[in-house]
DNA sequence: ATAAAAATGTACTAATTAGTTAAATTCATG
DNA sequence: CATGAATTTAACTAATTAGTACATTTTTAT
């Protein structure tokens, strides 16, 4: 039996024959980029450490090296998410416009930003069935999602000052209902359209639920708001 | 020796020593209830049949005998709470309200029947992480959700021909709107509840979000609604 | 150049766990 | 009450899998 034989097919980050680079940042990187996908597909038990070694270019000993055990690396799997979309809210820029559109802007943004991120949110579901556990451990993430909140509460300061919010609109209950079905659309997509049939995740179905959704945010802060047509 | 006491409706699962009582449906029964904590507990793969055996009155070759294998049993769970939840929604009653009233009402019992049903909640979770696999694979179970849509649809027509309901209410959309905070509401606290503190989901809190979720989907179909005051 | 340190691969272990085998007990029924 | 079918147990197996021991190669510092 020969074992020496490189058979497998050209894997991106480095080619190894006998001579070799040390790069740990890439395996590290590499590492972290397979496991989010196994991880996000698997959950914290399904995923396999062996399947992760397997998809990266170098030996399981490494995931044990750098992470120390399977939940050292679910732990960094999640944190990296978080601080993806943290930079992502954080891009937001809404200030220059008036208080109805900054509002509409967030809701439309938010949405978008879920429908793009299907692995950030099956991270969220895992850690969710794990009763947040990881994330509560964590010392860097919970003080991450500051800047969505305040950007909601700069929005309610200007529309209240300008007449235009009611009095009892609230950012964090904003950002609850604005993530709510920005979330819901994607984490229960698989089991509504098999309940109820694939119509709202259609194209069209989406641009409508995308629509009605900022709808219902606006009616519910801006006085008088009248709902745009179907 | 003891006399049968062997009605559908007796719960204790027999006391075993040397002789013991067959009991197919109770120990069916007690394998499932066990069997549906542990999966909305640990996931599919998280679930561990040992432990369900372990927690019912009997041995674990059982629930191989009336399940077949761990998938078995879960899809035996899934259908198991799909069917619950369905006959809390049949039993909904709302054709004696007015069009407005009736639609509040809806939302109300959704909200507070989510609550309710952590587990149901948990399972649902779990089947889209698997891509609602076992959802599809059903066959009882894809037909069982049309009772909430058609009590919907009959307040969104009154609602119509009242002429106090919006043209393009639409049930299906209601419907997914007041699952998706409702869903949410359960599934994501452990996380926001983590990221932005535990205010939105004390007694007062909850109380706040339900009455606002109620303004919200009341405000995106009735014509000239007026929510509430906080 | 060389020794220490960091990074990586190979091969292994110990524990877990889904599923099975074979036999024992209970039950229904003539 | 005998007999076969249904139900149940206890012990076992085969496969999987998280984690490790130890050797080897590359890099860095002296």
């Amino acid at each position: 039996m020969d074992m020496a034989e490189n058979e497998s097919g050209t894997k991106t980050p480095a080619v190894r024959k006998n001579q070799w680079k040390q790069d740990p940042d890439a395996v590290k990187a590499d590492i972290l980029r397979v496991a989010m996908e196994e991880f996000a597909t698997n959950g914290l038990s399904g995923a396999r450490i062996d399947e992760i070694a397997r998809r990266t270019t170098v030996s399981k000993r490494m995931i044990y090296y750098y992470f120390g055990d399977k939940e050292g690396l679910y732990s960094h799997v999640l944190e990296s998410v978080y601080t993806t979309l943290r930079d992502s809210e954080e891009r937001l820029e809404v200030s220059e416009l008036e208080p109805v559109a900054a509002l509409r802007r967030l809701v439309e943004l938010t949405f978008d930003a879920h429908r793009n991120a299907p692995d950030f949110i099956r991270i969220v579901m895992i850690e969710n069935i794990h009763h947040a556990e990881y994330l509560k451990k964590s010392r860097t993430i919970p003080n991450l999602n500051r800047s969505i909140i305040e950007k909601l509460a700069d929005v309610c300061a200007r529309g209240k000052a300008a007449g235009v919010f009611y009095e009892h609109a609230d950012p964090l209950e904003l950002h609850w209902f604005i993530s709510s079905f920005s979330f819901y659309n994607v984490s229960n997509r698989a089991t509504f359209s098999t309940s109820f049939g694939p119509d709202l995740f259609t194209e069209d179905g989406q641009e409508r639920v995308r629509r009605h959704a900022c709808d219902m945010i606006l009616c519910s802060v801006v006085k008088n708001y009248k709902p745009e047509r179907p």
